[in-house]
DNA sequence: CTCTCCCT
């Protein structure tokens, strides 16, 4: 039967005579894995050069390879091969070598003009995974730089093939139909609003009753499967008593198998995200989706990953859906409504936009690359990511302070792990603890060899890691062990084993024995910014290296370690981080092997119950306080240390504002606000703050206590940021008093911001028809008229009109109360006066 | 109520 990918195939092949590169935009079931490359055999601009394909999983590497030399009538092997880590099968014959992705990496470091080759296929370049991403750019570099007839050939689902495209200057675009069966899709009128489990056992219920075939349920997680395996076998019996299989990646494979392989009955399998593109399990007719799936995030601002739980994409979800049209219609469940689907994210973010950047910072720089864009990305690594695994980096030796590969770090590049451990790989070789450190970056690098979910409970321990270097090693000697799983064991010990090849260490050099005070110090060259502290209360409250509080979990083999490497941390919702894992640092191996960032300096600081500034002498590694004691600082660190206090604690109001000070403010704020061209400078609470090293600094030689600096007069210091110039013009235009009629100097108050009030005995203003005004006539000041006792009797901004109306009114009230004063029947022709009228007549 | 998935 053809395939549909065989109607572009003649496209393909002419667009790559013209075209260096090519987007096939293809669905699943066209066939594009196994009759592209073999098409591409005989093209003449190959020139007998071979074919890169990568895959992003190691099955499908090894089938793809498998089934297209089947189709020449050879093995796997011959025309066509595969690599992937610890299996190789490819000859002098082979033309097509199917890798997958860190392989191709890791050929590019070594071989960068690719050799030999002369086409690379992306296949499944939808998926977004790190690696193809970076190799996509590395590879468009290549085409770019020294090879122009490399053809690139990216492969991809349901991609949106435009951008790509466009990467690769222009690239055609050629559209194959897939082949697969319609999918009838039901939405819920609404948003179940039960928990997961139990709305995905309510659906199997249904679809049991309604439906034929087997049943393949997504749920983000383990906990979810196994509550909705609790559901479905509690209450009422299924209908047509059906076979229920979990499947999640950390199910041991026979249980696995049991989910894929058809079942002589009905089949309901509970699987999480693996069942999405990585397994394909036969006989699926129905899906129901319950939208939801974990991932992992990494957090730049701690360097952490956190395990979140969140609606999936629509492209997921179609995914999903597709998955019950392989064998012929099927039907998808999704427990979401229609008005959700169309707030769903149209793809997953790519994994380079969300991952630790490590590792790519280690490949660009061994790339030769400084500068992230210099490359052509379709999605460019997050410069804060990117900075930040430079950094980590260079704490790790692998960069020095230009950006620039060290002799270390090139070794570091070449190992198959991540930066961290591939530092403590180098470190350990050179002190003679290689074995051991292959064993931990092993464990490290693979799935968790004690199983949580065993139920046995781990002893304590002083390291996590040694529990698990002892399952290891018991594994090994054949030993029964509680709690281990023996396929991941497995796949440890042949990763350990792979490292020491590369290491060039010999089976002479076996693992005698492992004691923790090793094992921390090799974690501690991995993690040195996780090396933790405890904090002074003696719980499990740990300071991180790095800066940040973590909680030691309970489930940790680690009690009352003073000091400790947290080599498992997972990033909290909020507050502290989880220390999952954790193993001791004995004080005296980090003093003597971390000497070089351990660092004695003065730290001059506010203490903020004192109220006073505080100075030591400290012992410091990175964020963590190793000792301390009291030290003479200068007057400049004090200064600062007293301005910063005061400037993150109490504020403004912590100084004594005299009321000469207060005005002398209120008078600028004022001349500020009329006259905002002419310099005056900005007096407000957050200027005064922002700038109070500047302008208050000088004035707080020798001063330690907040008391001390509530002291000092600020009227000298704010009059030094006015210039002669505008201290006369504010004399003149916001002058400190007025004279009333009476010949009395009365106080301008300005209030804090500057409004201009006078408080005048009301005697003392006969025969003033204008209110009086500051800024050259342009604010009218207040006037609040006073009784002879000094009480208010009257607010005006408008003087003439008080003494022809409401002046009748308080003259007649005041009279009698105040009979030695004058109360004149016309204020206008009064002589105004501060005096009764006993002294006025003599 | 800890633990989606893949890979050198």
């Amino acid at each position: 039967m053809l395939l549909p990918i065989e109607d572009i195939l003649p496209q393909l092949t002419s667009s790559l005579q013209t075209h260096n590169s090519v987007v096939i935009q293809a669905p699943p079931g066209a066939g594009k894995t196994t009759r592209v490359p073999l098409a591409l055999l005989d093209a003449p601009w190959l020139r007998g050069k071979g074919i890169v394909m990568l895959e992003p999983r190691r099955l499908a590497a090894t089938n793809a390879a498998r089934w297209m030399a089947s189709i020449l009538g050879e093995e796997a092997g011959g025309t066509v091969g595969y690599t992937i880590r610890f299996d190789r099968k490819v000859s002098r014959q082979t033309r097509v070598e199917v890798v997958t992705e860190g392989v191709l990496t890791r050929r590019l470091q070594t071989d960068p003009l690719l050799e030999g080759v002369g086409a690379v296929i992306f296949d499944e370049f939808h998926e977004r995974s790190i690696h193809a991403d970076l190799a996509l750019a590395l590879c468009r570099d290549v085409q770019q730089g020294l090879r122009e007839e490399l053809r690139i050939i990216v492969m991809s689902a349901t991609l949106e093939a435009a951008p790509v495209a466009g990467l690769l200057g222009d690239a055609p675009i050629i559209t194959s139909e897939g082949r697969s069966f319609s999918v009838e899709i039901r939405h819920l009128p609404e948003d179940s609003r039960d928990p997961l489990p139990i709305a995905v056992s309510r659906a199997i219920r249904t679809a049991l009753a309604v439906t034929e075939g087997d049943i393949l349920a997504f749920l983000p997680g383990v906990g979810e499967i196994r509550r909705c395996h609790q559901f479905l076998q509690e209450g009422e019996a299924l209908h047509s008593a059906p076979l229920i299989a979990p499947l999640y990646g950390d199910l041991p494979f026979a249980e696995q198998e049991r989910a894929i392989l058809s079942a002589d009955r009905r089949k309901v399998v509970l699987a999480t995200n693996i069942a999405e593109t990585s397994l394909t399990i036969e006989g699926v007719r129905v899906v129901i989706d319950s939208g939801f799936c974990r991932r992992l995030r990494f957090d730049p601002g701690s360097g952490l990953d956190r395990l979140v739980t969140e609606r999936i994409s629509a492209a997921s979800a179609t995914q999903r859906a597709g998955r019950a049209g392989r064998l012929g219609p099927g039907t998808c469940f999704r427990l979401w409504s229609e008005h959700t689907q169309r707030t769903l994210i149209p793809a997953d973010p790519p994994e380079i936009a969300t991952s630790d950047l490590t590792p790519v910072a280690l490949d660009l720089a061994a790339w030769g690359v400084t500068d992230a864009s210099t490359l052509s990305w379709l999605t460019p690594p997050p410069k804060s990511s990117l900075e930040e695994g430079r950094q980590l980096l260079v704490q790790l030796e692998a960069l020095d302070r230009h950006g620039m590969i060290t002799e270390v770090g090139r070794r570091m590049a070449e190992l198959p792990v991540h930066p961290r451990l591939a530092h403590m790989l180098t470190r350990a070789v050179g002190r003679g603890v290689g074995p051991l450190a292959c064993d931990v970056a092993a464990i490290m690098s693979e799935r968790d060899l004690v199983k949580a979910s065993g139920g046995t409970a781990l002893e304590r321990s002083e390291s996590d890691m040694l529990v698990r270097v002892e399952v290891l090693n018991g594994w090994r000697k054949g030993r029964r062990f509680a709690g281990g799983d023996a396929a991941t064991c497995r796949t440890v010990d042949r990763s350990a084993q792979h490292l020491r090849r590369l290491l060039n260490i010999g089976k002479e050099h076996a693992v005698v024995g492992a004691d923790a005070e090793t094992v921390g110090l090799l974690l501690a060259w991995a993690y040195p910014d996780r090396i933790a502290l405890r904090r002074g209360d003696g719980g499990r409250r740990y300071l991180l290296a790095g800066g940040r509080g973590a909680l030691l979990s309970e489930r940790s083999s680690v009690h009352d370690e003073p000091l400790l490497v947290a080599h498992v941390v997972e990033r909290g919702e909020r507050g502290d981080d989880l220390i999952r894992q954790a193993s001791v640092l004995t004080l005296e191996t980090f003093r003597r092997e971390f000497s070089d960032g351990i660092v004695t300096g003065r730290n001059v600081f506010w203490d903020e119950r004192e109220g006073r500034v505080v100075s030591c002498e400290e012992e410091r590694f990175g964020a963590l306080v190793l000792g301390s004691r009291p030290s003479a600082a200068t007057a400049d660190e004090v200064r600062s240390a007293l301005v910063e206090g005061i400037v993150r604690g109490p504020g403004l109001s912590a100084l004594s504002w005299s009321t000469a000070a207060r005005r002398f403010r209120a008078r600028v704020r004022l001349m500020a606000r009329v006259f905002p061209d002419e310099g005056w400078p900005n007096l407000s609470d957050e200027a005064l703050l922002a700038t109070l090293g500047e302008w208050l600094g000088p004035q707080l030689d020798g001063v330690r206590r907040l008391a001390d600096a509530a002291a000092v007069d600020l009227l000298p210091p704010l009059q030094g940021l006015l210039p002669w110039n505008l201290l006369r013009r504010l004399d003149e235009g916001a002058p400190t008093h007025l004279v009333v009629p009476s010949g009395s100097r009365v106080p301008i108050d300005y209030g804090d911001d500057g409004t201009p009030t006078l408080a005048v005995k009301l005697q003392e203003m006969f025969g003033l028809a204008e209110t009086p005004t500051v800024a050259w006539g342009r604010v009218p000041v207040v006037v609040h008229l006073l009784s002879p006792a000094g009480r208010p009797l009257q607010v005006t901004a408008d003087l003439r009109g008080f003494w022809n109306g409401a002046y009748q009114e308080v003259k007649k009230e005041m009279r009698g109360r105040y009979p030695k004063h004058p109360w004149p029947d016309d204020p206008w022709t009064a002589i105004p006066t501060r005096r009764t009228k006993g002294h006025e007549r003599k």
